[in-house]
DNA sequence: CGTCATTTTGAATCGTATCAACTATCGTGG
DNA sequence: CCACGATAGTTGATACGATTCAAAATGACG
């Protein structure tokens, strides 16, 4: 079953190769873009969808180290690859081969507004690791995947489907599955969210959801 | 004394003005270059000296997100800024207006290649605040500030004068003042590094410090 | 409807935080 | 130049949040 979908997707995979340099792919869940390590040739821009980028230590342990969602930045670094990027959802992915990004300043000022705005969201994704307690952190994270795929569920509730395992979740939020699990747990004793499937999530009170997130003034 | 300083470094303060928005400022330690939500008008360049990037929450905690050292690029975010930034030693910080930086392509290739280091440098301390102990955390420090500031001292040895009290460094690193403290005692009792002055480390070895701070095979 | 992965829960343990001295260092003024 | 107070660093005892290990419960999917 996870071969026909891969097929599926291979079939609308390609897309048009028209411009200078630029290609749109289609991709299903669980599809790796690029790999740790690989030669930088590309940028890459989420159309649609989310992507995790992840660094794996040669122990085990596991960093998702970004998530990046329609009109992200996935990566553009210097040298090498530093992270592997991995598709949680289907995604469409944007991306510009880097030499003809040099080229053409119109393409390059928006990258670099993209490319900024990653800068800032990994500078917030360092305080929230260096700083907040477990339940800040899964608060935290609830609200950004709000704010990127949530749909409104009125009386200023909202409902998500997270992409993520709670082990994916753990991995980006720098605690285990046990504490995103019980984290969660918390947040539902507390009226804060619901949920019936693990993976669909009623929020059901965003302003505690926003105030438990740490960085705001009670 | 303090005052004597500043005025000393006000003296030397006015860079030459020159060409085209850019402007080269020298500063003592310990002086703030731009403050958190000032509006992001320039880009900064470290030329010589180390800055720290933080950020403060409303209850007190704080994250110093970056350090930036020679030729790492110190700001240049979407929006105002997220973090204040500090000088640690003097410090001799280029600016470029940013109106200025659209006009030069060969300023906006320079810029936004420091900039992908920067967002190449911030996703590594994801790395380590998200997956290492204490220990490690000390060492990665240590490492960097060898490679940015150290002098060789014979036989794989470095010596490096801190330009951070130890609850700078706990701040950096998302650990407190005291288990900083501790971490650089295991250090030393290990044998890995040695010091007098908890400011002027001598790294004994540095091969060891190197496998200490994770991220490498053992 | 059975199998496998994911999630939850519980109990014990561990690493780090916290709180509280104590010591060392440094800049300052007597 | 030394004594002083202030700041920074160290150390110890205890507490707590998160991890670990184990097992049960739930959910997804053929």
């Amino acid at each position: 079953m996870r071969i026909d979908v891969l097929d599926k997707a291979s079939a609308i995979g390609t897309g048009l190769a028209g411009e200078c340099g630029r290609r749109t792919r289609t991709l299903p869940p669980r599809e790796v873009v690029f790999m740790e390590h690989d030669p930088v040739r590309r940028a890459y821009v989420v159309e649609d969808g989310l992507v995790m980028l992840h660094h794996l230590f040669p122990d085990g342990r596991r960093q998702i180290v970004d998530l990046a969602g329609p009109g992200e930045l996935l990566s553009w670094e210097e040298g090498g690859h530093a992270c592997t990027a991995e598709t949680l959802t289907f995604c469409r992915i944007t991306s510009y081969e880097l030499t003809r990004v040099d080229a053409s300043p119109d393409l390059q000022r928006d990258l670099v507004r993209r490319l900024r705005r990653a800068v800032r969201r990994t500078q917030e994704h360092v305080t929230l690791l260096g700083r907040k307690t477990a339940l800040e952190r899964v608060a935290s994270l609830l609200g950004r995947l709000m704010d990127i795929h949530g749909k409104p569920a009125g009386q200023g509730a909202a409902s998500i489907v997270l992409p993520l395992t709670r082990r994916e979740i753990a991995d980006h939020l720098g605690i285990t599955q046990e504490t995103a699990s019980r984290s969660f747990n918390e947040l539902r004793r507390r009226g804060v969210i619901g949920y019936k499937a693990p993976s669909r999530v009623r929020i059901e009170n965003v302003a505690a959801l926003a105030l438990l997130s740490g960085s705001l003034r009670p």
